[in-house]
Order: C-alpha cells, then sequence, then structure tokens
DNA sequence: GTCTATATCCTGATAGAC
DNA sequence: GTCTATCAGGATATAGAC
C-alpha cells in the first residue's frame, strides 16, 4: 500500500536566495514561483500584469526586466510541473523489476507526490486552453505524459491485474481524473501529510472506498 | 452496480425552437446555451465578448438586447447545472430506505448523469474562482453541495460501509474528485454511453481498478 | 533592477438608426 | 432584435531616468 516514492528532488521550491538587501530583489527563480502563485490564485486570464507586480510589491517594469512577456511567464511557471511529472512517470514505465500493475501503482504513487510538490506548476498545467502557443504546446506536452500512462494502463489489463469491464481509456481517465483532482483543493500546509495522501490516492484507485 | 439513475429530465439542452427567419433569431435560452460552450472552450476570462457574438454570428450588440452584461451569462451559464446537481444530490440524501452506502452510491450515479447531461454548464461551474460577486455566490452554492456529500461519506463510514482508514475529508475529495474530472474530457459524442460512464465512476470509486 | 511615464490596442458596455 | 459607431477604462508592453 505504501510503494517506493521516486519524486523527483526539491530544487528550492519556496523562497531561495532572496535577502542581502532591505527590500524586493528578486531573483528570476522567486519572481516565477511567486506569479505562479498567483496566476494560481486568479486563474491566468483573470490576472492582469498590474495585479502580479502589486501582489510582488514592485512594479510591471521591475517584472519585464525578467521575462520578456506574460506568456513567457506563463511558459516557465508550468514548465516545472511538467518536467517533474514526465520524468517521474517514464522511469516508472521503464522498471523491468515490476508487474504492469506495480508500475502502474508506483507511477501513480510518484505523480501524487510531484503533484503536491509542485502543485501551482501543475495546477497551472491542468488549467491550460490552448489559447496562445505557449498554451497549445503545454498541451502538446501533457498529451505526451498521457499517452504513457494510458499504455501502462494497457498493460496492466492485458497482463489482468486491472479489470477490463470498461474500456481502457475511460479507466486511465478517471484514474488520472482523481490523482490530478488533488490541485483543485490541495494547499499549502494542508494537515495531512503528502504519503499520507499518496497512500489513501492509491488505496483508494486500486481497491476502492468499500470497507 | 447499476442503481437507479433519478436524473434531472431535459429541458431543452440544445437547440430549441431556432429558425422561423433566415438567420440568428436566437431566443434567450439557445444564447445561453451557446455561450457557455464559448466560455468553457477558451475559459470565461479568456473570451472577449465580441468572441462569444463571433462564434454566434451576431453583434456584442444583439447579446448586450438579451443579457445585461458578461457577468449576468455567466450566472445563468452556471445556474443549471448547479441547481440541477443539487437537487439530485439532496433527493438522494433523504432515501430512509437505503443505508448511506446506498445513498452515496445512488448520489455518485446520479451525479455522473447530469454531469454529462449539462457538462458545459458543470464544466464553468467547477472552474470559477471567486473573481466576482456571481463567482463567489456560485462557490457558496457549490460549498453547501459539497457539504452535503461530506455528510453522506461521514454517515457510510459511521455505518462501516465505507474504509476508515484514512481521513472522510480526504475520501470525500478523492472521490469527487474523480466524479468531477469528467468535465475534463467528457464532449458531446463521445463513445460511451452516460450510462456505462455513470456504471464505470461507481464501480471505479466503490471497488477500485484492481481485477 | 527598479522606477515613472506613456504608447497602443483591446475590453465591456451604450446610443441610436433601421 | 440586430446593426454601426463610439466611449471610457484597462490590458500588455516599452522608453528612459535613477
Amino acid at each position: 500500500m505504501s510503494p517506493a516514492p521516486a519524486a523527483a528532488p526539491a530544487p528550492g521550491a519556496d523562497s531561495p536566495k532572496r535577502g542581502r538587501r532591505g527590500r524586493p530583489g528578486y531573483d528570476r527563480e522567486t519572481l516565477i514561483n511567486r506569479a505562479t502563485e498567483v496566476f494560481v490564485a486568479r486563474g491566468y486570464d483573470g490576472t492582469s500584469m498590474d495585479t502580479v507586480a502589486r501582489e510582488l510589491g514592485i512594479t510591471k517594469s521591475a517584472i519585464y526586466h525578467h521575462v520578456k512577456s506574460k506568456e513567457e511567464l506563463l511558459r516557465l511557471a508550468i514548465a516545472r510541473g511538467t518536467d517533474a511529472l514526465d520524468s517521474a512517470v517514464e522511469a516508472e514505465s521503464h522498471r523491468t523489476d515490476l508487474t504492469a500493475l506495480e508500475q502502474l501503482r508506483h507511477a501513480v504513487h510518484a505523480s501524487v507526490l510531484i503533484l503536491i510538490e509542485y502543485h501551482h506548476s501543475v495546477t497551472l498545467l491542468l488549467r491550460v486552453r490552448g489559447n496562445s502557443e505557449v498554451e497549445r504546446a503545454a498541451l502538446e506536452q501533457r498529451r505526451r505524459i498521457d499517452e504513457k500512462i494510458r499504455a501502462l494502463v494497457a498493460a496492466a489489463i492485458a497482463e489482468g491485474g486491472v479489470r477490463a469491464d470498461f474500456p481502457p481509456g475511460l479507466i486511465t481517465r478517471l484514474l488520472f481524473g482523481m490523482v490530478n483532482s488533488i490541485t483543485e483543493w490541495y494547499r499549502t500546509g494542508y494537515p495531512v501529510s503528502p504519503e499520507t495522501i499518496a497512500d489513501a490516492v492509491t488505496a483508494m484507485a486500486f481497491s476502492g472506498l468499500e470497507a
């Protein structure tokens, strides 16, 4: 019920090397992380660069010194989570020491942990509608990840480890619908540990909620 | 595995009484339904009234003849799904002939069917961020529905029908996270019937995906 | 690296003709 | 009930001083 995590390392998710001088002094990394949070809180399209600036305590011009456009800021904000998710799923799906069912279980568990660690970034990714080139590129990368998951589920079904009474595509969507829904309510400080959440998701997904 | 649906009736979800004259001739109902689809496709904040008008083949002014603001259009777009969901959950949670576990199973099954029938409207509801009065009111109504569900899950746990090895709030969020995730991929014409989808969700949620 | 302007375009909304 | 024309405010982005 608690497989090996295999989550990605934390490259500095919160407040890296701020200080030194008295006030703002943002480095690019911190600016991206904070902007990501603001985009998540109000929605990307619902957030003006003025709002981002105000929330960060600086002006728009200061932001445009670090990034060349609002779209680039979105691209950078999304990239972290996408990359972490992709490499985790990629890693799990190549472990030849496990059955497909166990690979899938590990992939679910690892995805939950990454989704929590990078929850702002992943949340933005999951909300993208394809309204710009950046958004369409993000959707395309997400589609590639989904493809790997679908292959895992198909293999687990072929193996006899996963129910075959419903279409594989439907099973996959529901499984990762549950996993991804974490972004809807998870907030920093949520009073249940990431490991417990990952265990709960894995248990619910594979065994159901009946006692 | 296939409980009594109890879904709401269809008051005319697609194209009511269009025609008569050659071109547009929208009635208010049709306009709202079509606008809802456009909002879902691009996101509410990412959709200008000019875009809505273009998609509908009329001008902004024609829209403002039917509704007084973009916000009111959102309110009307969201209302249908919210009302249907609320009354379905309300109805199931008052059936004294069923155990709490069975009430929950029926509520899940009914929610899936409503979520599919009103999927554009419900999708908008689930994406609301609280950036305006209309959005905050929608969030509040949604919170009331969630409260009823949480009570059902708590009762089912107390009854011994649902697993108690994880926090009830977490179980509830994951369960309806899976249910609600249908809005992420369901499209009119999806090649699996609503009933089969509802059965699959119920089976996955209560028994898990292991064979 | 951050500020105060400012340019340019887009957005929600209205007036008034047909 | 729909159109053309228009307005006032807000959006992204840039120029140039400190």
